[in-house]
DNA sequence: TTGACATATGCTTATATAGGAATATATTAA
DNA sequence: TTAATATATTCCTATATAAGCATATGTCAA
């Protein structure tokens, strides 16, 4: 079987690029699928594919507006994933730290 | 077609939650495949799958003690996506903000 | 060498997708 | 109401997977 769906798992929505790309692009403002559309240079249903994913998923809210539909990144619901990646921050730290002081060790024996 | 395969993108590889589990137990240890597969309770050749995938994206680290394969993960790997998540950072904090400011109008006139 | 233990791979199956093209739905303007 | 614009949905197809089971590979001990 696979894993869990696209539209139930804010990670595995955030897997595909294109999502990511879109994200990042409604990060700032809202904007109409057009704009989006054009922005990114995708296909119009791929485009209200990718946002109904992440709309299921709670990255995106929108509202409508006249003829438009106005999406918007969602800032707080990707707030656990940054989460989980930060349970990790102090372990690359101490990484980039030991290899740093391999490196200066060296310098010492150079000179 | 379909995604960026899960053993190039690390982002689709951590979109798997069993795969999320292993990262987090070998956070701070390296670990045979067994104690692995015991931690979680997965089968053995899952296991052995999903670590496959980690380690092409470089995401775990492996070497050999004798029969066993020790695994530990790769923390720097999982920087890149803390860093995608942290653009969003400012923004969830403003509008956690701006929840907060109008619960707190709320109570003012309440008072 | 043989057997036991540890891990990886191969094969098959069911399912989730993502893309493409066509079409449906909704909303505004004439 | 009708036409035009904006977006969503449906259908079809190719492909990536993940799981389950069986089996291969590798390593050590006797």
């Amino acid at each position: 079987m696979a894993r869990a769906t696209t539209n139930s798992d804010a990670f595995n929505a955030v897997g595909e690029p294109r999502r990511r790309e879109i994200l990042s692009f409604l990060a700032l403002q809202e904007r109409p699928v057009g704009e989006i559309v054009a922005g990114l240079g995708l296909p119009q249903p791929s485009a209200s594919k990718h946002l109904r994913v992440l709309y299921d998923v709670g990255l995106v809210d929108v509202r409508r507006e006249g003829r438009h539909m106005l999406y918007r990144t969602n800032a707080e619901a990707i707030k656990p994933l940054h989460e989980w990646t930060s349970t990790f921050e102090r372990l690359w730290k101490h990484q980039l730290l030991r290899i740093k002081e391999r490196a200066e060790a060296k310098n010492e024996v150079k000179k």
